[in-house]
RNA sequence: GCCGGGAUGGCGGAAUUGGUAGACGCACCGGACUCAAAAUCCGGCGGUUGUGAGAUCGUGGGGGUUCGAUUCCCCCUCCCGGCACCA
């Protein structure tokens, strides 16, 4: 919008028209009555009425989590907007700061969005896949360190860990915490060149990519722990690898037994202890499992064994037992921005923070705004933020931040189904709920898709819908790659299929997109092609009229056929079922239609006019129509009405195979020698295997590959192959 | 780094359950039609070799299982998506 210089509502209204002008030229079937904004009020209304029922019940609280400050232009940035450390914009070096925001529990939902993933028969396997990685249910243990030469006045109690690998606690050889680790500020105190390093960790990218490949750095606190089983006093280290927003953001380190900690303990000379060994290979850090050794009362002992035994023996000591972890984050959905659905919080000196009342809801964001591109306009506006608290009628403001728009795509399938209810969704959205058939970009395989099944689950439990999960079927598509990279309204390297429509019209236009690639694959976009796709509807139009001048003619039913007719009936009749299951089981549309390019290449082979050729090729058309309409729907329309006069192709019956014109006597089987093709030879669909066997011997393109060989096998396939083994 | 995908002719892709690699289309080459061009129609089109029939190699690289591997297993390379504030 500043770039632009338009407020973001009127940016976003036209934007809304532009698309909407392109999906109905190229002859999309949406119905319009349901179109819906999410930026609108009448739709966020029902989102902020879901925040404050969440926050009454607890599922979304506050805490202070860290964002990017831009300090020249004055606003939050988003990780990606953050690059080499500086603002996109203004090329400042981008600060961090903590501040209040709202979260959701997602966590509390952990479990059950692990488990409805078996649910999910209509759901690719790799994006449950994902999915289940992303919410990451470990097996370990806590583990508890008692601090030693702290003041007891400080109260800072043990040092908590928490591992997958309690039966490596006997290696554990120091302990690293993340920067934001309260020992760390602890330890910093009086030591100000760790103060100065743990400032430079947090200078750094918040991005787990980014820490994860960041170069490991650490200093040593000074502070020692004691190990809880063995009594050793292990060093407190600092380290930039340790995640602060993971179990318990501080790690037992393993050099022995775990890349990172290797790497770490060789850079910094700390001690490397081997307690785990298997029959492969010894080379350190060997990180399978494996028997203990140095690990007094728990050697010989395997994985499970001494995952037990371990855990009881901290148990005993009371410092530490067994313990499941996700990795599952709660969602943060504050944003600093203008541009969103306004949170509906009231901030109050007297009763706190107060949801803002149902009655009183939407909280509006105003659209006349001026963008000067530093901070939130609604930030600087007291008519928007001043108010009255709605409990005490004291004077309080209201909370400036805004949702972040995963919240709005988060159920917008719901309102779809029951678009102009008086409340969130009403019993319509159980009649239609679940979505049959979902369609997204496979970049969504975890956020989006993970927050809508959260939602799904959110609105079940306060009582609008019924259904657990709120996509049966999906279809991730691959992206559209535009000069090697994601096509996307953020790198503004999209395309617009305008010129294609103006040039070729709807249906090439779709003809050439179905064409090129399966959905799930992704695709580097490339007008070459749509030539291709505009010559073949040309072909069909002229075939379709050549047809027709000769007079109306009614489709093939029974009736002699020469061999050729015969065919090319068996063809059609084997493409009409071969589509089907391309469109409706495979998703496979490019397929699809190279099948019934094949048919037509076929039937433009016969030249025959006589009565049955005429119904056969009558027959054919009819069914190509057909099977192309929901692709090219407008020139099927056309054509149909020609075929058929005075009928219309919506009203007519998809196509089944008829399997008595699939019949074959026949079959060809393909001779290999060795796994190697020698030829192919025709055989009576009703000939026993040893007759097959022998006649494939007797194949004079055989014999030439079997002199001086014995054959020692034969393979067949039925139908298919017949392959001779022989040396 | 971690998680999930992918790699097949000059190009997009096909081969659905381990069974003819390259369907269909693009580009290109040759021919027909034309005064000429465009359009259209016909034919060719993975590499090497051979006059030819054919032979042989070939699905990112290396190994393995199998009568037979683009497909299954192990190792590796490169590319794409995600990594919690792009959405």
């Amino acid at each position: 919008a500043i770039k632009n210089e338009t407020a973001p509502a009127a940016w976003t209204y036209s934007n809304i028209e532009h698309m909407k002008t392109q999906l109905k030229q190229l002859g999309l079937g949406v119905d319009w009555n349901r179109e819906i904004a999410t930026c609108k009020p009448e739709y966020y209304k029902w989102e902020q009425w879901l925040f404050t029922e969440l926050f009454k019940k607890g599922l979304i609280y506050k805490k202070t989590a860290t964002v990017n400050w831009d300090p020249v232009d004055g606003t939050v940035l988003a990780n990606e907007q953050v690059i080499d450390g500086r603002g996109w914009r203004s090329g400042a070096l981008v600060e961090k700061r903590d501040i209040p925001q709202y979260f959701m529990k997602i966590t509390a939902y952990a479990e059950e969005l692990l488990t409805d993933l078996d649910k999910l028969d209509g759901w690719p396997e790799q994006v449950k896949t994902m999915q289940r990685n992303w919410i990451g249910k470990s097996f370990g243990c806590e583990v508890e360190f008692p601090i030693l030469g702290l003041s007891d006045k400080l109260q800072v109690g043990n040092l908590k860990v928490y591992t997958t690998r309690p039966d490596t606690l006997m290696g554990a050889t120091y302990v690293a915490v993340a920067a934001e680790h309260a020992l760390a500020t602890l330890a910093a105190h009086n030591n100000p060149q760790l103060a100065e390093f743990i400032a430079e960790c947090k200078r750094g990218s918040v991005a787990e990519a980014d820490v994860a490949t960041a170069e490991k750095k650490g200093m040593d606190t000074g502070l020692f722990v004691t190990h809880p089983l063995n009594g050793e006093q292990l060093p407190v280290w600092v380290a930039n690898y340790v995640l602060a927003s993971y179990g318990e953001g501080a790690v037992m380190a393993v050099p022995a037994h775990d890349e990172r900690d290797f790497e770490f303990a060789n850079k910094y000379n700390l001690p490397i202890k081997a307690v785990i060994k298997n029959t492969g290979t010894d080379v350190l850090p060997m990180t399978e499992h494996g028997v203990l050794f140095n690990s007094s009362q728990f050697d010989g002992l395997n994985f499970e064994e001494s995952t037990d035994a371990i855990s009881s023996a901290l148990s005993v000591k009371n410092l530490g037992k067994k313990r499941t972890q996700f990795r599952l984050r709660d969602w943060g959905v504050s944003r600093q921005r203008y541009w969103g659905c306004p949170i509906p919080i009231i901030h109050c000196a007297t009763c706190g923070e107060v949801p803002v009342p149902a009655e009183q809801l939407p909280v509006v964001l105003p659209e006349d705004v001026v963008m000067d591109g530093v901070g939130s306009p609604i930030k600087k506006d007291p008519s928007f933020y001043e108010t009255t608290c709605p409990t005490c009628n004291g004077k309080a403001t209201r909370e400036t931040d805004t949702l972040d728009t995963f919240f709005e795509s988060s159920w917008y399938f719901a309102r779809y189904a029951s678009f102009d209810a008086d409340k969130m969704c009403d019993e319509r959205a159980n009649y239609w709920l679940p979505v049959d058939q979902y369609v997204g970009g496979i970049e969504h395989a975890i956020l989006h898709l993970l927050y809508a099944r959260f939602f799904n689950k959110l609105m079940r439990d306060v009582g609008l819908i019924k259904n657990d999960e709120p996509f049966t079927n999906l279809l991730t598509q691959g992206m559209v790659l535009k000069d090697g990279s994601k096509m996307s309204k953020s790198k503004g390297n999209t395309v617009d299929p305008q010129a294609l429509i103006d040039t070729y019209g709807a249906d090439t236009a779709r003809l050439f997109m179905m064409f090129a690639a399966p959905p799930e694959q992704s695709l580097e976009w490339a007008d070459s092609g749509v030539e291709g796709a505009h010559r073949f509807l040309k072909r069909l139009w002229k075939a379709t009229f050549d047809h027709v001048e000769l007079g109306v003619t009614t489709a093939y039913t029974h009736g002699e056929l020469s061999t050729e007719l015969k065919l090319l009936r068996r063809q059609l009749h084997q493409t009409i079922a071969k589509v089907a299951d391309d469109y409706g089981r495979r998703h496979s549309f490019n397929t699809a239609i190279s099948s019934v390019m094949e048919l037509m290449n076929a039937l433009a082979k016969i030249e025959t006019t006589d009565a049955v050729s005429r119904a056969i090729r009558q027959e054919v058309l009819e069914n190509v129509a057909l099977l192309l309409s929901p692709i090219v729907p407008h020139i099927c329309q056309a054509l149909w009405a020609e075929l058929k006069p005075n009928s219309t192709i919506l009203d007519a019956a998809w196509p089944e195979a008829n399997k008595a014109a699939m019949v074959q006597d026949e079959v060809e089987y393909v001779v290999q020698v060795n796994g190697k093709l020698r030829g192919n030879m025709t055989v009576a669909k009703s000939m026993e295997k040893s007759a097959i066997e022998a006649l494939a011997v007797t194949q004079p393109f055989v014999q030439k590959h079997l002199e001086g060989v014995s054959v020692k096998k034969i393979i067949v396939v039925p139908n298919k192959l017949v392959n001779i083994v022989a040396a």
